[in-house]
DNA sequence: CTACACCTCAAACGTATGTTTCAAACATGC
DNA sequence: GCATGTTTGAAACATACGTTTGAGGTGTAG
């Protein structure tokens, strides 16, 4: 075997368990008992527990970031000095992250559940690594989204990007759950391409909205459009 | 002073750390010290960690429960038979949210990130006890969405459903963090109720989209409109 | 005043956690 | 095949957690 598979599979279990119950609630040894590894290999090979976490987002993450870098790329060069539109930026994102080789058929679930976990557990150390290593690709989609969305002032943009970051994750982090439930209830089965293809229209339906709903409704619970 | 308040400061103290750093990153030990009160009054008072949790909850749920209730109740009442709109529906809900009587100036928010916790936190505990005692309020504003979106397809309308529930709990659930770098980077203070006055209409125009994106867009990162 | 239910307190309990230790096993270059 | 650096193994360590205990305090009713 090559150099210590070890770190692989601490890697894999750490990866899944990360997903399934979050950070705090998975203990190193219930990751090396699933790797089938010993309970020192982790402080070994990483060095210490949020190290681990910065090793599993590290693993998706990097690549994913060059994938998406190239497929902006290609965005910015066929649009040939205009801006990409809001539709086509949010789908070179989606396409980048459905197209990244998998693991296993989990995989994009994964990777959408631990950014969204990511976001919402508040493990300073991991924002902090996540925003040292990975900013440059995540301010360049932000600047593609405020050349897309010239219209919006820069607070209206902001929390739009917001509503859209939390209806992704959340999504995606519970796609397997989600899927499941409409299975049973409708019958129907949803691959995580269709989720995405009925994702992108709400997002940008949203992010373009033209509403603007005053602070302070009337009182008979209607509500009053600028 | 009335029967123990001591219940009454470990309900704030909890509910605040709480709501600050997640529930298992939240020890009985932080919680009592914050509150000056001895450790084993949590164990005497609420039997365990488990049931403050869900003492906690109880406080703010149970009220604006009833609340909410009493706001679709009028909303139906005053559409007089006629499905109320989904604009009406969503804001008798920010609305009952944001009108509930508040403990102090952080309630509301403290009030959403908490919610947007237990739909994050996979604490299975939580999600049981909330379904048991809040399912009623929760189904009936399922069926007013669906009364007022009837142009859409049970599957379209399911997820569009998730993706609001995700914009909405991921936003609320991070909406101190997201207010701070909003202060930071812009300048601009923001309430809660701002807040909210933006995610309704993103999540009207979303829930109300009329585009449709096809699974397979050309490869050249752009998209087709059926 | 006594009795009794209610509450608080300091201390301890048992368990689980992340981390460290150090000897044994392994692999690799000479 | 020996020496060297790397990796694994079982065990222990220190600490933090939720929970329990039992003695003491406090207020109220008889």
């Amino acid at each position: 075997m090559a150099q210590s598979d070890t770190v692989d599979r601490i890697l894999d279990a750490a990866e899944e368990l990360f997903a399934e119950r979050g950070f705090s609630e998975t203990s190193l040894r219930m990751i090396t008992s699933e790797a089938r590894v010993n309970l020192a290999a982790v402080n070994y090979h990483f060095g210490s527990k949020n190290a681990l976490i910065h090793a599993v987002f590290a693993r998706f993450l990097t690549p994913f970031s060059a994938t998406l870098e190239k497929a902006f790329d290609e965005l910015e060069k066929q649009c040939d000095g205009q801006a990409p539109t809001l539709n086509q930026t949010l789908w070179a994102l989606t396409e980048s992250a459905v197209r990244m080789p998998q693991r296993n058929e989990k995989g994009i679930s994964i990777f959408m559940r631990l950014l969204g976990l990511a976001y919402t557990q508040s493990q300073g150390h991991l924002r902090k690594f996540l925003e040292e290593e990975y900013s440059q690709p995540f301010r360049r989609f932000m600047r593609l989204l405020k050349e897309a969305t010239p219209q919006l002032t820069s607070v209206d943009r902001y929390w739009r990007i917001q509503f859209m970051l939390g209806a992704t994750a959340f999504t995606m982090s519970s796609s397997d759950a989600l899927r499941g439930i409409l299975q049973n209830k409708l019958g129907v089965e949803t691959t995580v391409q269709e989720i995405a293809a009925r994702l992108v229209p709400f997002l940008a339906a949203g992010m373009q909205a033209q509403d603007k709903m005053l602070v302070s409704p009337n009182l008979s619970g209607s509500f009053t459009v600028a």
